[in-house]
DNA sequence: GTCTATATAGTGATAGAC
DNA sequence: GTCTATCACTATATAGAC
């Protein structure tokens, strides 16, 4: 669920304004990384009263941790068990690759948290998370044996459409270094390589 | 090439000890979150005695990046243009594979610092890796031109590799997390499911 | 609600004894 | 080569005026 945040109108903006600065900050420098005087400064505020806001930088980043779960799950959550196989995991690829080329900053937040060993969602990876893949796994399983989709194990399904997806978003300098100056967008190719690679792996 | 290190046998001990030490510390933490105080209490030496060794933590960590750079592209090197192109793609593969399952930490290290923006290693991305791939691709299009392999975007192919063998070190907690306590080793499905899946997707 | 000033803790790096 | 002690600086958080 999100945060409850502020009533007031002015503390609703203030409040948005803080965690757009914090996102910039934290998705680029971790949280570690992260400093309170530069989220203040992107956030055009003074750092105490960034802190009359928010109790501390450790929240800060915490409210924006829980908004980008849910967020970050929905296209899985959308997976339904009723569509077309193939057209239902080919949405799914392509809402996560939409979602690195226009939530970069969220995609790498979330990506540094994991990387780290996950400290402050350990629950809802274990929780949550866990209940959904499952879930979903099952949905998967069930095509599988129904033989509308070529057999595949779910769940490294399901990472491997979070992993080609997000590398997009985490990796993008080196996405960029690799395919040089004269290719400034690399979603569109990547978008038809996706779709082709899973219709190969999943046409029966 | 490998930073050139101490001559006498007990400088070469305790650089590799600081290093190793180092390799813990930064790849959990990233730069910033690592501290010389975890990094000395680790290797067993005082925070002045690391800095007898090496004149910085930025020098710490440079030299770890470096070395590692070296090992982690050897196998996208190794790929023959003279070879079978899918076995030499699926050894690809499943070398890659092998690296996130026996050097995890030395993926996150590399994956801290292209998240963050790649700031210390910016030049080796536009430069050598740029050309190596820009090689690679080249004969993996050759491969396709010749028929040997289905048609397929050479440079997306080598990112999807990269995404999907690392996702398994860098990721690891959340792949532990949704597999479960039942699901101990994630490897050897893995190395099922992609050989599975770039045979289907290259095979012509 | 927002600011200046400051308390408090840490963090990379150095001095200098041994 | 290694240590204790410490400097200089940064960063989170708080106090208290307005």
């Amino acid at each position: 669920m999100p945060s409850p945040r502020p009533r007031t109108r002015i503390q609703q903006r203030n409040s948005e304004t803080i965690l757009a600065a914090a996102l910039d900050i934290f998705s680029q420098q971790g949280f570690r990384g992260a400093t309170l005087d530069q989220i203040a400064d992107l956030a055009g505020l003074s750092k105490p009263n960034l802190l009359y806001y928010f109790p501390s930088k450790e929240a800060i980043h915490t409210a924006l941790l829980t908004d980008l779960l849910d967020v970050w799950l929905q296209p899985l959550r959308d997976l339904d068990p009723a569509g077309d196989p193939l057209a239902e995991i080919l949405t799914y690829v392509r809402r996560k690759l939409d979602m690195s080329r226009d939530m970069p900053r969220e995609s790498r937040l979330f990506a540094n948290e994991v990387l780290q060993g996950a400290p402050r969602i350990e629950a809802t990876m274990t929780g949550d998370l866990a209940a959904l893949v499952e879930e979903k796994a099952g949905v998967i399983h069930a095509w599988v044996t129904a033989g509308h989709i070529a057999p595949v194990h779910p769940k490294h399904l399901i990472f491997s459409i979070w992993a080609l997806t997000q590398h997009y978003a985490d990796f993008d300098v080196q996405v960029r270094a690799v395919l040089g100056p004269q290719e400034p967008d690399p979603y569109p190719d990547a978008a038809q390589h996706l779709e082709t690679m899973f219709i190969k792996m999943l046409k029966v």
